[in-house]
DNA sequence: AATGAATGAGATTTCATTCAT
DNA sequence: TATGAATGAAATCTCATTCAT
């Protein structure tokens, strides 16, 4: 039931209603509209992050470029596979309660990482601040695949991504 | 009286009493809570790009470098004097009407030409599509900027600045 | 089934529950969620019936001050055995379709007619309207001993069934 | 508006079509639902107290009987003012939360003073357990009144008051 | 017969907007 | 013109009851 919310308008009713089901079953399920949206959100950052780990395995030896690519890969097909839930999580999980980060806190900490490690080998920029940088560049990707997600005249899917691609610190700032 | 504005509780009541004045009042300024929202938006947009125009100006013949560096300035002094303001161009903003694009749509255009020249004058990466990265880059610095100011244990102002200058598109891909 | 049910929350879910027993199966067993306060109430009506009539059999002869400490003391020890029940018919009963009276209705009865033989006869005050006086002292007995069965420093029993014996009005408008 | 309330159907809606406003109002004058009906018994138990006060006053020097009598009449008095209300407080009460004790606590303090000094001086029976005696007397007149109020064959005014001042512990128990 | 998930009418509550003062 | 009490449509949530298994 979760799996085919649609959620434009999000009130409860139109909730059920999209869902097919009785006002009353929705409660039955969440103890809340704020549970629900929580619910829908950590199913689809569920799913996103494993989508991540399977694109990271599948390129675990490769340069640093045909990771980030399959990564981004992922994370625009999961956008395209179910963009309600990809726009829940990334831009109306914003006006919830600030305590549901929604998607936003998802890569942060990966990227994060991945730029300490790449610093300490002195393989990327070191005047670059981690957090910031990857803080801005998951910004960058959910906030650009957005817009290309709802904008007729939008790129194609590869212009998207080779540029995303680019712009990820690690192949940005690459010394 | 716009100026003032907070907007924590928005809705309607909490914003006329929050502006001193009675919730009659606010009606007789703008049409409904759209049209207030649209024109605090408005108006904070007009006084971020008369500062990035001033950014601009000051920098004029510098290096590219310098002149992202005077935009960043100029974007982040705006975030941090009149942070509620910010708050409701940059996050509120998205979940509004969809008309409304808020503060994202400011400087999309200004990167994006920029961004052209300096394809056409072979100064960045040509696999970068300017639409894309403009968005992209526009995203990242709002978004990081957000955090930052909320953030308690959020770097320093120069770390912030140094780091989005480096993800700039301008700088980041240039050849 | 009937016997075990506590209410708390008086919803037919958690009766259902509390019972042991499915929701479906409730709706077996009764017309509706009145339906089975009814007959709640009227199984502990029928109970407390019964042990009035023993304690009256048992006290048949004696002084009318036995008899009603005797009706007292099975009042009470009912309250005692099955507080839940008890509740519902002198408590909850009343908020319930006017109709059921719950246990109120069992007493007056008797005593109002207890009340007209003894004024005819000479043995209590004539100013008594029975009526009155029956409904009266039933309403004091049961929410005395409502009262008595929640607080925590509520008196002895034997001062609880004291009191009411030298209430009732049989033994305090004797003549 | 609390004065004019009935409450039959006691829904925020009704109770605010009753009171000839719209449901925001209500809201705009209580916090909610409980609020209100508490409100409306503080507001009846004051009344109701400031009769008491009255009548008691009245007959400072009086006979005791006196000052029962009077007692009765401004309780039944109040009963016929303002049935709604007072079935609110001495009957609908109970079923909201436990806290709220409705009209019930009224009276208690006072009767079970009064007894306690008539114990002291010997004009009442010692055997009488003050706590008990005037909880169930104050049960008794409420729901006494109660009764009263909604049967259509119910006595005069002059018999229910008669019947209850011989009840009255400090009557029916003198020595 | 027993079950409990599903239901939806109805209760509570919010909030953008109006309008009499 | 400024005000804020009043409004009611719409949103959230509850619970007695049904029905497919």
């Amino acid at each position: 039931m979760i799996a085919e919310c649609g959620l434009e308008g999000v009130n409860t009713n139109s909730i059920a209603r999209r869902a097919g089901v009785g006002v009353g079953t929705f409660y039955r399920h969440f103890e809340d509209k704020h549970a629900f949206l929580r619910a829908c959100m950590a199913e689809g950052l569920e799913s996103l992050q494993a989508d991540l780990l399977a694109a990271q395995a599948a390129t675990a030896g490769a340069e640093v470029r045909e990771q980030v690519r399959a990564s981004l890969v992922a994370f625009v097909g999961f956008a395209v596979r179910d963009p309600a839930r990809f726009r829940l999580m990334f831009s109306l999980g914003h006006s919830l309660s600030p305590r549901f980060r929604g998607g936003r806190g998802l890569s942060h900490r990966a990227v994060e990482r991945a730029l300490y490690g790449m610093q300490e080998r002195g393989d990327v920029d070191p005047g670059l601040n981690p957090a910031v940088a990857a803080r801005a560049f998951t910004a960058a990707q959910s906030q650009a695949v957005l817009w290309w997600l709802q904008d007729p005249d939008a790129p194609e899917e590869s212009d998207l991504i080779d540029t995303l691609v680019r712009l990820h610190p690690a192949i940005a700032c690459r010394i």
